[in-house]
DNA sequence: ACGGCAATGAGACTCAGTATCATCGCCGTG
DNA sequence: CACGGCGATGATACTGAGTCTCATTGCCGT
């Protein structure tokens, strides 16, 4: 697969040392009150160093937070059984990434919050999504059928995947995290499937 | 409708002076190349000020380059005749918007390199963005039937709309905007009808 | 009129982010 | 097995983003 060798492998290893130093330090006193220097002394490496592997502060720690989920979100995509479609391969991948929520609830709501505490640290967050967006539609691509060269499928079904996420977790947030996140992703994931034809109304109002 | 004061008024005059210099600077000399300082001398108002109104210098070049497309966008879909359905109405806003499409198509692509021309630029437009989201969902929520306090369905097509448009930029830049833009967008637009069920798979293929 | 408060300007200060240069050590060649 | 190239790092200095505080101005309600 992806090249390695000791040069790429070391370099791999120390930007992971300073993302999770960065999420940790962040983790605890806030992101304002952590400063690059803390980072990386606390990653074991110069100041330079930190910022040739990202591009800002608020970057490496959302990467730190959320950069060992995006792994584990394609690896449950991949166990979805190949006949199953795109976007209902999403939502089985999101259900089974739902299942030990409760475990880790608090855990959410701390790096959902963090990730919303200044407006640059969203603004950097919805950076990262677009990362996640790209390996989401790289995962569900063979997925599809008659997949035209740029067919705009796949990353559009990797921007909804990241859209219901934000979306779901803002919801989520009104109350404090007291409610079920994994149901409102589903929920918001399913809004998406907007009538195919919007006029008859599948709802049965009036 | 919203309230209107010398005060209140005065500031919106403030912050629109604001995000034109910024916008008119960095399309210039590039958004490196411009400092906050000019900025503010620009638009006559002491650096403070300046970031009382934006979070970032970023967030200011962005605001000028597209703050004045949101109204559009939204009067657009006001325009648009009120039983037609959520998603269809974004699209027959955004055909509208895409008819004088050619006239612009220079400014277009300058404004679309601007915003990717460094990652914190990236990253401050993605904030945008969102609220661009919010203003599309806030648009077409009118046209939901059945619409249950917090549903999802208006701020999801707001994020597809939005989604739609950047991926299609993406798309578009590939070949340094020779394409046609409005028909990317349609085309992500309509990707968004992923099969009602997918399994049938509607392009017909094989 | 007058007192409160929102908006601004000025200036100081911290620190994010960049650029430069030297060093170290992996890697492919003779 | 040297050795030369180059990628990764550290140290350091510098610009400028973003924050804070305090003083001033002028709209607004009593």
């Amino acid at each position: 697969m992806t090249v390695t060798s000791v040069r790429t492998d070391r370099r791999t290893a120390t930007r992971q040392r300073i993302a999770d130093a960065a999420a940790r330090l962040a983790s605890e006193h806030g992101v304002a009150a952590t400063t690059a220097d803390q980072i990386a002394a606390e990653a074991g490496v110069g100041r330079a160093t930190f910022f040739r592997h990202f591009d800002s502060k608020e970057l490496a720690v959302a990467t730190g937070l959320a950069d060992a989920a995006i792994f584990v979100i394609v690896g449950l995509l991949a166990e979805v059984p190949p006949q199953v479609g795109p976007l209902d391969a999403v939502r089985a991948a999101y259900a089974r990434l739902g299942e030990d929520f409760d475990a880790n609830r608090q855990t959410f709501l701390d790096q959902a919050d963090l990730c919303r505490s200044s407006p640059a640290m969203f603004a950097w967050t919805l950076r990262l999504y677009v990362d996640w967006e790209m390996a989401i539609a790289d995962a569900v691509r063979p997925r599809f059928v008659a997949l035209a060269p740029h067919d705009p499928r796949p990353r559009m079904v990797g921007a909804m995947a990241m859209a219901a996420v934000r979306l779901a977790c803002d919801e989520w947030l009104v109350d404090r995290g007291s409610g079920d996140l994994p149901a409102l992703v589903q929920e918001h994931l399913d809004a998406l499937h907007l009538p195919p034809d919007p006029r008859p109304d599948p709802r049965g109002a009036r």
